[in-house]
DNA sequence: AGATTTAATGAGCAATCAGTCACCGAGTTT
DNA sequence: AAACTCGGTGACTGATTGCTCATTAAATCT
């Protein structure tokens, strides 16, 4: 690979180390492409000459990181069909990016057909995991006779909730890490009845 | 009152009207103040006649809105202190202007610093009206012993989540007809422990 | 009836942004 | 070293939008 070539790669790989930081700091709906520009320290141009539009560049920054998340998951998932631990886990890979997933569960309902249809696929197939599990554990016994399908949503529906109003449960810090403790005993409060004195 | 003041009366309202549905049909941040003048039938600067700017256009429509609904719930509490009679008429409540508190849900996080302090302070008289009922609850015996804040957060982020993703559940009528019954019974599952056979 | 008030008008302003393009100059090829 | 290639530039464009203001005409007042 020659210079120019090399040149070339080293800006496009920083353009997207930049735009992550700023989209994860105020939003991809409120980080404007002449801000990435200016951050990076390139013209506004230059952004189009490496990424077609905007959306080009949302997506294939989050196209990455949900790759992440996807295969962490999957990780997660052929290690373990404990509940606890596989929740245990998902919450670890939220807090680890928890502020992208913050602005995730706050935009995505605005962000382009395709993109929305993206992340939402991916969040199916997380839930999917979680769904059998629950759905397993409620045929041999080991959990309360409930709606698997609600259940899974009680619980994503709740992180999400957390996730989107972050930044009034927190000041700094991680909502997760808040709250997962509560979550998990909630959670499972909800599948098992333990007996009570 | 005269003809015009009769007339002027007349035309706020009308602004008023039009702008609600606006807003219902395509969100508060996707209606501009053109629209509203042009489906109203009035000239765009008509509307700045009657309101300082948009934002106060939006603040007088949900307060409104968010008055009829936290009388609602007074009257709620008053009549019954029954948590799933609470249940049932918040969620008829919900029902009856789901797409407003559909797109609610959705932009929150987006509106002008005012407007979501209000927004939020409604919705927490509602949920320590919950809160309470709850925390009573518990201490009668009537409920098991699980932390009172965060099982309202699982019924209120469910909810939210069913409602700021109500497109994806259903294409046309009612995301909390769809699931109500689910909802209820799965946070009574969470609060009671059945015998099951 | 003439003077005054005021609701309503709509052309236009200013700010914001995503995206374009003619041009430049360093790097590459001949 | 001359010709050519191409990554990078930044001024500019066009679309969108909230909001203003000089002007109009109908209602009200004197």
């Amino acid at each position: 690979m020659n210079k120019r070539q090399l040149q070339k790669q080293k800006t496009r790989e920083h353009i997207l180390k930049i735009a992550k930081q700023e989209f994860v700091e105020k939003g991809f709906l409120n980080t404007t492409t002449n801000q990435i520009a200016l951050q990076a320290g390139i013209a506004h141009g230059t952004l189009f000459l490496h990424f077609k539009n905007k959306d080009n560049l949302i997506v294939e920054i989050l196209d990455k990181e949900l790759e992440l998340m996807s295969s962490g998951i999957q990780d997660l998932v052929g290690r373990s069909a404990d509940l606890e631990q596989m929740l245990i886990l998902y919450l670890n890979l939220l807090e680890e990016d928890e502020k992208l997933f913050s602005v995730l569960a706050r935009e995505l309902p605005f962000y382009p057909e395709e993109l929305r249809r993206k992340i939402m696929f991916r969040d199916s197939l997380i839930r999917s995991h979680f769904h059998n599990v629950i759905e397993s554990g409620i045929g041999a016994g080991k959990y309360r006779k409930l709606d698997p399908s609600t259940a899974v949503t009680f619980l994503f529906g709740t992180i999400n909730y957390y996730l989107s109003l972050r930044s009034i449960f927190v000041e700094n810090g991680s909502v997760i890490a808040k709250f997962r403790s509560k979550i998990i005993s909630t959670f499972k409060a909800l599948l098992i009845c333990e007996k009570e004195k």
